[in-house]
DNA sequence: GGCATGATGCTCAATGTGAGTATGAAGGAG
DNA sequence: CTCCTTCATACTCACATTGAGCATCATGCC
């Protein structure tokens, strides 16, 4: 942004040879898990490997729309909208073998799709439960295990001051619902009541709808139905137990 | 990042022209006023302008360590090492008159220097009070008035849950430096006794030097004499107030 | 009708915080 | 030297929030 030493004038050709590009995280709860979409390189390098979706920036495009176009484009996937935010930007000089690539992440929460995700671009597209590739089951090209790290603890802290968790849910949900996205995002279980009592003594957190209505899960007395309240940050916020024991379900 | 429709092949001159330049946002206490570090443009666009450091990657350099270079470049501050966090990427098409320039801001903490800022590179380079920025008594090249914006949210929000603030501060402080540090970020007074209670509380977030010495500040009682510790993370956190009243000194 | 599962309500104790009050220690003004 | 201002620091109390346990109710399944 200075105008101390520019490479050179205002010839673009003569400037060093960046590539721009965006990589998009989509978080979801696919069956009980936190889960991410990947696509399958069909080039090299790291052919065969599964990656995050994304692709080059055009001139005048925001970046920010390069990550929702490529969504697109590459899984099929038709949103009318829905949360992105930037996560970062990773621009170590040997991130990509070809040349220098300057990549920057967004990170976006869907509600679990039951729509198949199909590739057009990429060979294939599906989603990945965090947990396997956090296990090491799935190793992804690039760098993008660092940038899946990073979304994963983004969305895990996030989710404790904002009401973002309610973004993974679709319109009428439960209060089981809301607290199922907490616990498979944190990897913890939590206290039914007093999550419920936390959740319903936030102003604008959820709205009721006055009605009962089946969870979107399974068994058990059916709950309250609420929506999306207005509030979009938690004062004061909902603390991941801190990591003495954390079973699993 | 993805293989998908890359503009052309392998020809660096053929991508489109993207410039990518850091540029760093440098906080300080400063008599008793979060203040930033700018410097001003001596050329178009811009000219005369107050703007923060910053300057173009080089091809095979971390764009960090480019923050790095330019704020030594341009201020001549040598400082060993100091606190340095990524603070998000700027990208709207538009933002630079002269071509596409992506820019990743970097947020340093630095203690009140007595060190003159001298200009190397750029022609003068000065600290500014935030709240003048913030009152339009200033108004930055770019989008450079955004950027801080940013920055300083980041700040606020990040000493809250972190020990951050003890970054703006020289090696020997006490309670007061600390406390003080708070005040001039967020721009309240805390409860003295309140705050020491809560710092003291929370394990490795300073280390007692069992030593009374003069404060960083003026008169009054001489307070105890601590150092940073351990700990980086504050849980629980320490709250900003919330903005029912703010007065200031 | 039993039973498992989950929703909801209620209570209690522990903890953390905001606020007020009191006292000690240092420097400056008169 | 003494009053006065400015902090540092200690103590107390009320109150809000939270974690945990228990109790009850509503559903679907055998």
């Amino acid at each position: 942004m200075s105008d101390a030493v520019a490479p050179a004038g205002y010839d673009p050709s003569a400037y060093p040879p960046f590539a721009v590009t965006s990589d998009i995280v989509v978080l979801t709860i696919r069956g009980g898990e936190l889960s991410v979409l990947l696509v399958e390189r069909g080039n090299e390098p790291y052919a065969g490997c599964w990656a995050l979706p994304g692709g080059f920036v055009d001139i005048d495009e925001p970046g920010e729309e390069t990550a929702r176009r490529e969504l697109v484009e590459e899984t099929g996937l038709e949103i009318s909208s829905f949360h992105l935010e930037q996560l970062r930007t990773y621009s170590a000089p040997q991130r990509d073998p070809r040349m220098r690539v300057v990549s920057t992440a967004y990170l976006a929460f869907l509600p679990d799709l039951p729509a198949p995700v199909a590739g057009d671009d990429a060979a294939r597209a599906r989603f990945f439960a965090v947990r396997d590739i956090e296990a090491g089951e799935v190793t992804l090209a690039f760098d993008h295990d660092q940038i899946l790290a990073d979304a994963v603890e983004r969305a895990r802290s996030k989710i404790e001051y904002t009401t973002l968790a309610a973004a993974f849910v679709e319109k009428p949900f439960t209060l089981g619902d809301l607290r199922r996205v907490y616990e498979c995002v944190w990897g913890t279980r939590l206290h039914p009541s007093n999550f419920a009592r936390k959740v319903l003594s936030t102003p604008g957190f959820v709205r009721s709808l006055d009605v009962r209505g089946a969870s979107q899960f399974e068994g058990g007395r059916v709950g309250a139905l609420y929506e999306t309240g207005d509030a979009t940050v938690l004062h004061p916020a909902i603390l991941r137990p801190t990591a003495d024991e954390e079973d699993e379900r």
